[in-house]
DNA sequence: CACGCTCAGCAGACTAGACAACCTGGTGCG
DNA sequence: CGCACCAGGTTGTCTAGTCTGCTGAGCGTG
């Protein structure tokens, strides 16, 4: 038995939602009148357990008919990195650390950090590849309050999943990107013919209230593109 | 006077939002009890119109206390055309028509607009400006069926508003964007050099379950860097 | 002055109905 | 056979309350 206690809409918004998991879409859930009969409640308070169902894009109404098991809706894509990104993309990703170390923050660090100028960071530079391949090379500068020992545990391959197993896993990010041609050095690096056309990704990745990562990538524009969707809902 | 015919929860709803929007965080927000007076409805009615700015994240509600402005969480932010997006970043934005023509669907725009080969769609091409200087040039495909008398009705500045007074703005989209160089005609429209960094950028734009826009561009990468936010909450 | 009590005011949860708008399917009439 | 109409079931909207739990302010007492 559910908990006595335990407010009625949330009981019986559980119950349904127990019973429209699931099912196809489509498929009817019970109607209103049938769980006010079912639980003994008042159909106000149905239909708030339904409302937020349907709000959660569980279910969906059709006056007159009744309520259905919607169509899983498109979501928003959760905030990927590297490793992920390319593992979706069906390619082997490898990383090789060329700089890891802690720095003092510079001004702009430091304020994309949310912390002041001379605060420790963590800055790791890798160049990465895909199916051995350079792909980018990829500054990383990180909070070390958030990142305790961070250093000193072996790097790992992923930073996302890394950070995600501290409960740190960015939530929220915001991307620029620009096109440019490639220095010296990052096409000696990224193999590429000098002045080939990159792109310039910088990142801000956010979890909950703290900043967890800045980054700043290069990507050989002839083997990538980015991708992005936009909006929570189709 | 709001429209009698109006629900009473949206007239409430919205009399709310109009008093608090602007208001400064934590300022309270009239109580239920008020509101049921001002209106003459039920509080069962002021408590449906409360719920949904609630759940929209516009107000705050504290047991006890009151209902109160949520401080402005981080919204994922809604898609944006050029137009709006110049706009917000200070800019003057003016468009040139190079080309507003009915043409036949190609097999990739047909399939992107989840059309069939051969099918009429406008190709709209445009050279567009930001305070008087080259910015982008965008070739947009739209789906001619849903935008009935378009190219007739004299082109809009802005595509978005255009879409959002016929109930089609977009409500999500896939861009993709790579780097790469200008070719000898993109270089003299958008007035630079030859071979200069370019930002190539497509975008599948969504309202609903219709395909309402797919465009390709091309951003002077001296002049443009696109900035997303990815997730929707902090 | 400090503490605790009471009380008014607030939102939270819920009830037991009412009527309207809407869709489907069956019935009966032309 | 085809169409109009109606009945019944569904969600949509709304009313007029009750009871509960929480908070803050004011007041009195030690």
């Amino acid at each position: 038995m559910t908990d006595g206690r335990a407010l009625k809409h949330v009981q019986v918004r559980e119950y349904v939602r127990n019973l429209v998991t699931g099912s196809a879409p489509g498929s009817p859930a019970p109607s209103e009148r049938e769980l006010v009969q079912h639980f003994g409640v008042a159909r106000m308070t149905v239909r708030q357990a339904m409302d937020a169902l349907v709000v959660e894009g569980l279910l969906e109404r059709i006056p007159g008919r009744g309520t259905f098991v919607a169509r899983p809706r498109r979501t928003a894509s959760r905030i990927t990195g590297y490793t992920e990104e390319m593992t979706r993309r069906g390619m082997l990703a490898e990383s090789q650390t060329l700089l890891a170390r802690r720095e003092q923050a510079g001004p702009g660090v430091a304020r994309a950090l949310a912390l002041t100028e001379g605060d420790a960071v963590i800055h790791w530079r890798r160049l990465r590849r895909a199916d051995g391949v350079p792909m980018c090379i990829e500054d990383a500068y990180l909070n070390e309050v958030l990142l305790p020992g961070f250093l000193q545990s072996g790097m790992p391959t992923s930073l996302y999943d890394s950070l995600e197993s501290r409960g740190l896993r960015p939530t929220w990010a915001e991307d620029s990107v620009n096109a440019d041609k490639a220095t010296g050095e990052e096409s000696s690096l990224l193999e590429v013919d000098p002045m080939s056309a990159v792109l310039r990704h910088s990142r801000r990745a956010v979890s909950g209230e703290k900043v967890v990562e800045v980054s700043r990538s290069v990507y050989r524009a002839d083997r990538y593109t980015l991708w992005v969707q936009l909006g929570q809902d189709g």
